[in-house]
DNA sequence: TGTACATCAGTGAACGCGCGTTCACTGATGTAC
DNA sequence: TGTACATCAGTGAACGCGCGTTCACTGATGTAC
């Protein structure tokens, strides 16, 4: 939209979409500036009047990650509304989407190196991101009795670790160390046996 | 040992620890030849005697990295002899352990970005690891009716995703981002709440 | 509507830097006789 | 044991490169009158 109206139209953002694509391909620190730029159509100068460096460029991408996986999982979390456990599984399954659909961002957001609360900007994107899977945790554990309700952010915790940990290993780049399941399926029946570990699906299979 | 034998005694190794220091530190990306040669009291052009380059130095890394692991795990494993539950167990507690001890490995191994394919060497060390993990799984799922026995790769891949979810998102840097639970209080009830959710524990808490 | 001026996004040249790597060399060690 | 020679691990200088960043500039756009 507005390809040539002012000098550039919407340079900033630009710049973020083609570093977004370049942090995708070659790997966290294997974009820079000058191609950015380049791939911008700018010269190698014009960033700087953007952003401050090329840290600030990779924290502008981390947040926007943030943002957007918010508002995915939120997205995911009110979508599954009719039962938590649905909502809960739908909020798993917008987890390994957004990193599949998003490997710039995700690579940003998780293997930049930045620190989450490198700005306060993005500690918010970050926090309202993990808000949603502990809300998630909470209200599914609220089915079962008190005295079995694991506490919250642990319940969460574990969720997001397994999640994680099947979408480095299974689901990004690193060409060999295959599984014989597909990270969807590994998710989906991890998390099941998990909820089933909780009391919060039946035994049986 | 044989500090000033030969020319240097063992510059090969040398030059592998000292880049492993550099990369716990500094990041995938962030470790430099011509910085690993100085720490090791040597001209930049030495480090080439001894690898073809800057990849077969990482390379090399998680080669000996993958070597380690396996023997942890290993040793994690038949340490645990009394029981194939205890063993695996002692497993997952292996897998934290490495990550703590050894982060140079551990970023050489999973966040350098090399393919687990890039060395016969290389992939050989990589599957003797996965196999300790597989034979853990395999062993403990024995004690379920064969007809609740999930398969034993994706047992494995559950626990191993778990274990590195955990390490990555609460164990390693990314300053900030914490959770309240250790690491090794999350490993150690999630994988009790897996087992649980299997028939491999008691529901009672 | 027209003119004068301020603003500021983008330019192009330049910088200093450190990197990976090569190359002819040197000098300590190992070996043959 | 002593000498001559081969080997080869490490040197130091040099290379080409591309990076992040700066800086004086320019020229299109926005604004005041």
């Amino acid at each position: 939209m507005a390809k040539r109206g002012y000098h550039h139209g919407n340079l900033r953002q630009a710049l973020v979409e083609a570093a977004l694509e370049l942090i995708a391909d070659k790997g966290p620190q294997g974009f820079t500036m000058a191609e950015a730029a380049k791939q911008a159509d700018v010269s190698a100068a014009a960033p700087y009047r953007h952003f401050t460096g090329r840290e600030d460029l990779i924290i502008e991408m981390a947040r926007q990650g943030f943002d957007l996986f918010a508002d995915l999982l939120e997205f995911a979390y009110r979508d599954g509304q009719p039962s938590p456990l649905a909502a809960f599984e739908s909020v798993g399954r917008a987890y390994l989407a957004f990193a599949r659909k998003h490997p710039g961002h995700y690579v940003a957001m998780f293997e930049s190196g930045i620190s989450p609360n490198a700005t306060r900007d993005l500690a918010n994107a970050c926090a309202r991101a993990n808000q949603v899977l502990v809300r998630a945790a909470h209200d599914l554990s609220q089915r079962l009795p008190p005295h079995r309700r694991p506490p919250t952010e642990m319940f969460a915790a574990h969720v997001t670790a397994m999640s994680h940990g099947i979408v480095e290993l299974y689901a990004r780049g690193i060409p060999g160390a295959r599984s014989p399941y597909t990270p969807e399926e590994l998710l989906e029946t991890g998390i099941g046996i998990y909820l089933r570990g909780l009391g919060l699906l039946e035994p049986d299979h």
